[in-house]
DNA sequence: AGTGGCTCCTGGCGGC
DNA sequence: TGCCGCCAGGAGCCAC
């Protein structure tokens, strides 16, 4: 499942062969691809030109120019019918921006490995090539933003984990008074933005931080260890190029390799890499988690003082020492 | 406001 | 062999 590391190979690996290219038609297969039926996606896009590419937490950007305007408007034909004048508005750049989810895999005309089914959508370009979007799951998506509406658009999305904005004290000011076990925090896309169930687990272990601690509980130093092993999970994910867990394969057809140095996603009753201890799997806001319980031990699982305990109170029972995770081993 | 649970969706897998 | 039901999971939505 593609998280921020596999959406940055993906950004990589597409940004030399799509910038430069104009859109020449949209193709909708799917109409549940994109909240935009597939007239509007059209006329949003056709005539563009792909400047740039970005990426914003596990989303992908492309900008796309100003529809190549009649800058010198062709006066030919007197009689023709040029166009409203309203054109003016449709001069500013527009992002397209894609997600993932699940199965998402955004392929060219030459990539290997192309699924025999039908691409939800595609886009052709003017030089005669094609950008698919396949998605086997369909949760993925496709919306088309004005440039001026793009920080909107990623209003609620949290801070960007590689990015020089995020230190030690941000992960500190985001957890303080949290009750939410670790792994909870940070797969929520409004804290950090591109954590998904992988780099969780495996941070988490990096950082020796039991999984279903509090965030609130986190310790100054357990919160640099912490800082500093999401930073390193993700950034030896974009170096191996991505995990190939499920399905994951970059646009040319190629799996990643982060998959073979994973210390404890997936890897439950096989030994602990460190410790050989068999890694253990719970259930932590309805994600499979992954966790070693000797170099994650459980301690200080007490929720955050002065936090009103919501809900049904199950949770947070003095000391935390029950053997709460017994409950969903598998 | 913060948190957890449900939902979408489909291929793969285990059990019968 | 074939069928059924469960599971995985990102993020939006909703209830508490």
């Amino acid at each position: 499942m593609p998280e921020l590391p596999e959406v940055e190979i993906v950004r990589r690996r597409l940004d030399p062969r799509v910038v430069g290219r104009r859109v020449r038609r949209v193709v909708v297969t799917d109409p549940k691809v994109s909240p935009l039926d597939e007239a509007e996606l059209d006329a949003r896009l056709r005539g563009r030109q792909i400047v740039r590419t970005g990426r914003r937490g596990k989303w992908l950007l492309f900008e796309l120019a100003a529809a190549a305007s009649p800058a010198n408007p062709p006066s030919a034909a007197p009689g023709a019918d040029r166009g409203s004048p309203a054109k003016a508005t449709e001069a500013s750049e527009v992002y397209a921006i894609v997600h993932l989810r699940m199965t998402g895999r955004l392929l060219l005309d030459r990539d290997r490995d192309r699924p025999s089914a039908r691409p939800r959508l595609t886009v052709g370009f003017d030089d005669g090539s094609h950008l698919y979007f396949y998605d086997v799951r369909r949760f993925g998506g496709v919306w088309v933003v004005p440039a001026a509406d793009v920080d909107g658009f990623f209003g609620a999305l949290g801070v960007e984990p590689l990015g020089d904005e995020f230190t030690v004290q941000i992960l500190r000011d985001l957890m303080s008074g949290r009750a939410a076990p670790l792994k909870s925090f940070l797969l929520d896309q409004r804290h950090l933005a591109g954590v998904g169930n992988i780099y969780a687990d495996e941070a988490l272990f990096r950082a020796r931080l039991h999984p279903l601690r509090p965030a609130g509980a986190v310790g100054p130093r357990e919160a640099a260890r912490l800082f500093a092993a999401v930073r390193e999970t993700l950034q030896l994910g974009i170096e191996h190029e991505g995990s190939s867990v499920e399905s994951f394969v970059d646009p040319a057809g190629e799996r990643g390799r982060f998959q073979e140095i994973l210390n404890v996603y997936q890897r439950t009753g096989l030994p602990c890499r460190t410790c050989d201890t068999p890694i253990r799997r719970i259930v932590v806001g309805g994600r499979g988690t992954h966790y070693c319980p000797r170099c994650q031990p459980r301690r200080n699982m007490r929720p955050p003082q002065g936090q009103p305990r919501r809900g049904r109170g199950r949770r947070g029972s003095p000391a935390g020492g029950t053997n709460r995770d017994a409950a969903t081993h598998r």
